[in-house]
DNA sequence: CTGGGTGCAAAGTATTTGCATGAAC
DNA sequence: GTTCATGCAAATACTTTGCACCCAG
């Protein structure tokens, strides 16, 4: 819990029990919906209100605190801002895991006439996860 | 014209004028918003239905005979399915370009013992385009 | 104390669905 | 002629906003 305060402080984020719950969550499940923060809080914490969890969502992305993962058959996702990785996508069961793998090489195929300066690179790996193979 | 009736046959999807201007449209502009297909259709097709383009959309894509492409910051667009590319996204204009480039190397750095079994690499870089770094 | 956060309700936007009519094959 | 697509309206889902009240600093 300290851990969550003191992140908060780090980037200027009032600190509000809402808040720290939310993060914890993030921390937890490493990727999270709006909609699951949403249920997931509300079981022990009944008067949070869904807009609350979208103002801090919102907040908290305008602080590059926490980043948005959309993924293609899955609703958005939301992470704790941290070191560059990309993800592994089941498609069968919808994990999500982190994977640090280096992306640079990546870049020297973009065509150099394409004049493209790249910033960021994102990678996601669909596939079949290691349960669901078995 | 004739082109885009005959991709519909092979895919045993139904002709029909909506589905046509919408595939053209896709064909042009390589990635578009539902939004955009809405209005660029309804301007020379005024009974054209927002709902008419959705269940196209959804149609479409149950037959993999086009693609959702996901990106944080903008609308979803649609793509035609076309060989495996990936694509470069200006984080000033919006602008969306394909490139081809390989990413079989990469799944080599994804580890053996994470037993993922990779279907489908996903590539976005962001950056800057050639118009908005000048 | 003061500013910003919270919760609620309402508005706004996005997407889906049911159904009667009409077009494709 | 039969099947399936279209368009409209309504329903549902998702997200944002305004405002009165409350809590963190």
């Amino acid at each position: 819990m300290q851990k969550y305060m003191t992140l908060l402080k780090e980037h200027q984020i009032k600190i509000t029990p809402q808040r720290l719950a939310i993060i914890e969550l993030m921390d937890r499940y490493g990727h999270i919906s709006v909609r699951d923060i949403y249920e997931k809080i509300k079981a022990t914490f009944p008067s949070l209100s869904l807009a609350t969890v979208y103002k801090n969502i919102n907040a908290m992305m305008d602080s590059d605190f926490i980043k948005e993962l959309k993924i293609v058959g899955q609703d958005n996702k939301y992470e704790l801002a941290k070191e560059r990785h990309s993800h592994l996508i089941c498609q069968k069961c919808g994990m999500i895991e982190d994977v640090h793998i280096d992306t640079q090489g990546l870049q020297k195929s973009i065509p150099v006439e394409s004049g493209f300066r790249v910033a960021e690179t994102s990678v996601q790996f669909f596939g079949t996860c290691k349960q669901c193979a078995s």
